[in-house]
DNA sequence: AACCGGTTACGAAGATTTTCGTTGACCAGT
DNA sequence: ACTGGTCAACGAAAATCTTCGTAACCGGTT
């Protein structure tokens, strides 16, 4: 298996469309994308291509339409760039990293509560 | 000025060195990088150079042996790769964010209660 | 003055990423 | 069967990143 290289901008705008909408086929993809940005329908197919060599996705091709779906979950992707940016950047103090989170955008009260209720969990209740 | 180009894993180990060190020459940085992974002295030096272009580190050349330094702080830079990354994979969602942090790594008791304090002054808490 | 050790500058090669143009296959309707 | 439209495969170009080899440069020593 190894682990999966760390996806590319323009991989992860591809993983993006293909995890909001599940599998996909390479013009549906390309519908999305070209809204935010001009480029091609035979890039995304190639991108496509790469991704399902490396990994990334997975290729039904048993339609003559193929259909493309993501390997890894939204989860476990953020978890690995989140890993690595931490140990890139952040000297591996994931506390550091999530003051900085939590300076950087307002969360709201609600959020906020959500975080403290995992806070909890973390510290195991002692009694 | 402008927006600083996203710093690459090689720009990123250099920034790492100088952030620690502190103003340092290319010798300096080779020495602490080459104890980690082989690479030789003018390549430390070329890319040097090429992030003095992109303005990721300011040069000092006033002595015939340059000074480098960081130009934004270890801080700044965290900041605006969590910025990008939170965009990117994470569809702008901070909460998000921190629950992945929280729960990739555990973080020491002593961690954890700074982050409840700092949640406390993120939620205007007035004892 | 000529040399030596350490320094910066230049250019280029290899790898990776991003982008398409072109081609050939395939299907639907005439 | 012919044609027009859609699709995947292929190859290649442009851009960026990473790594050095070579050369040019400078200051001190012989």
């Amino acid at each position: 298996m190894s682990a999966p290289t760390r996806p590319t901008d323009a991989e992860l705008a591809i993983l993006r469309v293909l995890w909001e909408r599940g599998p996909s086929t390479v013009r549906q993809v390309f519908e999305v994308l070209s809204v935010e940005k001009a480029l091609g329908y035979t890039t995304v197919l190639k991108m496509l291509q790469i991704m399902d060599e490396k990994g990334l996705v997975q290729r039904d091709a048993s339609d003559r339409v193929h259909i493309f779906a993501t390997s890894q979950t939204r989860t476990q992707t953020q978890r690995h760039m989140l890993d690595d940016l931490l140990d890139k950047a952040f000297g591996g103090s994931s506390l550091n990293l999530v003051m900085q989170a939590l300076a950087t955008r307002k969360a709201s009260p609600k959020e906020l509560a959500e975080i403290r209720k995992m806070l909890d969990q973390a510290e195991g209740r002692k009694p």
